[in-house]
DNA sequence: AGTTTGACTGGAG
DNA sequence: CCTCCAGCCAAAC
């Protein structure tokens, strides 16, 4: 992992943006990750927010399984129903709390690019 | 230049 | 399980 400041210039936030987006692409199917997770393994952990920025707000991440990330509970995105569904789709449990098993599903990065 | 806003997290009640 | 709260921090207002 990268050596971190305590804050990002504009093109730092871009490599930031790159960096999650590439790991996002990287989700195997069937399988869930974290904001937080993805964050630390951009460099910057305390940045979670801004994966979910990210991935709420880039035109490129339509084309990517960005529906495999939650929260760190388990929990799908405010107001995207469909999050559930896909995931369903493609083998991923619910618990009866409405949360992802992250026992079961949870998927880390294991290497960077 | 100050304030508000979240696809977050962790902890308290 | 739930809601509320503090800390978080770039971006949008």
């Amino acid at each position: 992992m990268r050596e971190y400041p305590d804050k990002m210039s504009t093109e730092q936030a871009h490599i930031f943006q790159d960096d999650v987006l590439n790991i996002v692409s990287q989700i195997p199917r069937g399988w869930v990750t974290t904001y937080g997770i993805i964050a630390a393994w951009a460099g910057w952990p305390s940045h979670s927010r801004m994966v979910g920025r990210v991935l709420r707000y880039s035109p490129e991440s339509v084309s990517l399984p960005c529906h495999r990330v939650v929260n760190r509970e388990g929990r799908t995105a405010p107001g995207w129903s469909l999050q559930r569904t896909l995931l369903e789709q493609e083998g991923v449990s619910f618990k009866a709390n409405g949360r992802v098993d992250m026992q079961r599903h949870l998927w880390e990065p294991e290497e960077m690019k």
